[in-house]
DNA sequence: CCAACCGGTGCC
DNA sequence: GGCACCGGTTGG
């Protein structure tokens, strides 16, 4: 669009969202989460943010009291948002290693897909191109990856809940 | 300084 | 139409 025929711009190749963030459905990764793993893989450096951090639920975005100057608005708005650290992928303590986040961590910006916390994956804002129709995502997504998490081959209804989709069980706690 | 979120872009 | 990666930026 505004980059102009550039395919150039995205040397990747691919592109989209990249945290899942955009598509409500992307939950993909957290599909396939079950019980919890042992990885062997262990965190090469600190992690900066684990453990349950003091946010709004609703928004999720912190807000950040007092004024921080222009790179923070006084008025508290959306900064950024920090995992819950109760959800599957927040406790994940170690990184799969198979991701492209995971193998391209040194040049990625991003954390591993299994560890990506629930809840930033959702909503972030009440503004999004993407997050709308999830009904031919699983189609579409049938034809870009050519594999679907479940086995189910065709039934709306086997979508995953969505519905369900509600934080662990700590969003009433919290506030 | 590093790690991660978030917005925007391009390809399928 | 929607998803996946990059890249800038924030936050600690
Ligand atoms: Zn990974
Ligand atoms: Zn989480």
């Amino acid at each position: 669009m505004a980059g102009a025929g550039s395919d150039s711009s995205r040397a990747a190749g691919r592109a989209g969202p990249d945290d899942a963030r955009g598509a409500a459905a992307r939950n993909d990764d957290a599909l396939s989460l079950g019980p919890s793993q042992g990885d062997p893989l262990t965190l090469p450096t600190r992690r900066v943010t684990s453990g349950a951090v003091n946010q709004r639920p609703e928004i999720g975005y912190k807000r950040v009291g007092t004024s921080q100057k222009e790179s923070t608005p006084p008025t508290g708005e959306k900064r950024k948002r920090k995992p819950c650290g109760v959800c599957e992928p927040c406790q994940q303590k170690t990184n799969c290693g198979e991701c492209t986040y995971c193998k391209n961590r040194k040049n990625s910006h991003q954390i591993c897909k299994k560890r990506k916390c629930e809840v930033l994956k959702k909503r972030p804002v009440a503004t999004s191109q993407v997050q709308k129709s999830n009904r031919c995502f699983w189609a579409k997504r049938r034809l870009h990856r050519g594999v679907v998490p479940r086995n189910e081959t065709s039934s709306p209804t086997a979508e995953p809940a969505l519905s369900s989709l509600n934080l662990p069980a700590f969003d009433i706690a919290n506030i």
